[in-house]
DNA sequence: GCTGTTACATACACAGACGATTGTAAACAT
DNA sequence: ATGTTTACAATCGTCTGTGTATGTAACAGC
């Protein structure tokens, strides 16, 4: 019955994709263990052993992949300075491009955005998912204070940051709540160009393009 | 002790408050009726008289206000069709501006995009939620239609549409979750301006200037 | 071959939430 | 004055989920 160390780790990641699964079909606070655990082909004793808790489960499950907010924000930290707003436009064009190649960080990413409550249990994930937002606006405020000459006046980098921020989340939540609304990899720019020409002066015929 | 028929509507709008409250402080999932009749002042039994059960509570706590997707189908429905993209600007500002401006549709809003899981009994509540949704978005691109000269080359109102309703997702997306982050009343065209600058020629001379 | 540890399964104790029933005092109608 | 209905309160039984403790078979090392 209990096997060599590498089924252990097998049944360490069937459960991680079995809470994935159910997680993204229910919510997060209407699965429970044992739900995940027969998913899963074991029972919760299993569960107990690998995690601590629904709440360490969870923990464990968001970091199997790295999302968005996260990589963006790592990227925008070591970019070059060089050609800073092309920088930030291809860094948006490959966020969205990733979760819609990534199916697991799509799911990661829809349970996040749509299928679970952020209470008392999850504040600490919460708090570090919305520590990412706030550096990757902060990072793309002082790109874009680099190129505030070549803002629209009126437009201050905080405020461009904010947008630009607002509509990738948006795109987010709109498309993993309907994913047959766009396709991310087709549409992803057509999504974002409105928004750039719209903050950037000339933007069509300056170096993007 | 049982009074008369006003302070049964005084319970009910207490009940009401209360569960806006709760739900918002600790997610949908997480607070029982138990806890909401006695935040309220009142035993379950109160609840279970007021209303048929948890998700019956959260639709009519829902009912109270109108959300933005619905307000702003509404009245792009009976739009003028003069000057079809002012109209659709106002309404965006409007529609942010009314979240500002009200606190409980605020409250209400946060627990719609963070603090509920939208599972088997709610699924009645979020359906309702996607239908004015895509309605939005539906009315947002034969809109734009009638316009699409006035659109950037490459941009269809389809896209149009959604790159509009993935930034005000956006915009409502990071306000709830942080209302520190901008004033909606002030901040508003700025985050608007950009993206209509970006999908309309000559957006900036045009008469909505 | 024995022992300790691993990787679970099983069992138990407990807390909470729900739904239903029943009780009841005040209001209301007659 | 009396009966009925309203607007809850109180109680009950049940179920579900959690956490923990214990059992146990297989493997690993010596």
């Amino acid at each position: 019955m209990r096997r060599t160390k590498e089924d252990a780790e097998k049944t360490r990641v069937a459960l991680l994709a079995s809470a994935e699964r159910l997680f993204l079909d229910k919510g997060v606070a209407h699965t429970s263990l044992d739900q995940i655990a027969r998913d899963a082909g074991v029972t919760r004793g299993a569960v107990y052993w690998h995690f601590q808790n629904k709440a360490h489960l969870f923990h464990e499950m968001l970091n199997q992949v790295r999302l968005p907010p996260e990589q963006m924000a790592e990227r925008l930290c070591g970019c070059t300075q060089q050609q800073p707003l092309r920088a930030l436009y291809d860094l948006c064009i490959e966020g969205i491009g990733a979760l819609g190649r990534d199916e697991q960080k799509r799911r990661v990413m829809t349970i996040l955005l749509h299928r679970c409550e952020f209470t008392d249990e999850l504040r600490e994930a919460e708090e570090r998912h919305q520590a990412f937002i706030n550096q990757f606006i902060e990072l793309c405020e002082k790109l874009l204070e680099s190129s505030v000459d070549s803002l629209y006046p009126g437009i201050t980098p905080r405020l461009a940051a904010r947008t630009l921020h607002a509509l990738i989340v948006g795109v987010f939540s709109d498309w993993t709540r309907d994913p047959t609304l766009f396709d991310p990899e087709k549409d992803c720019a057509a999504l974002i160009d409105p928004v750039f020409r719209g903050l950037v002066k000339d933007w069509d015929s300056s170096a993007v393009r």
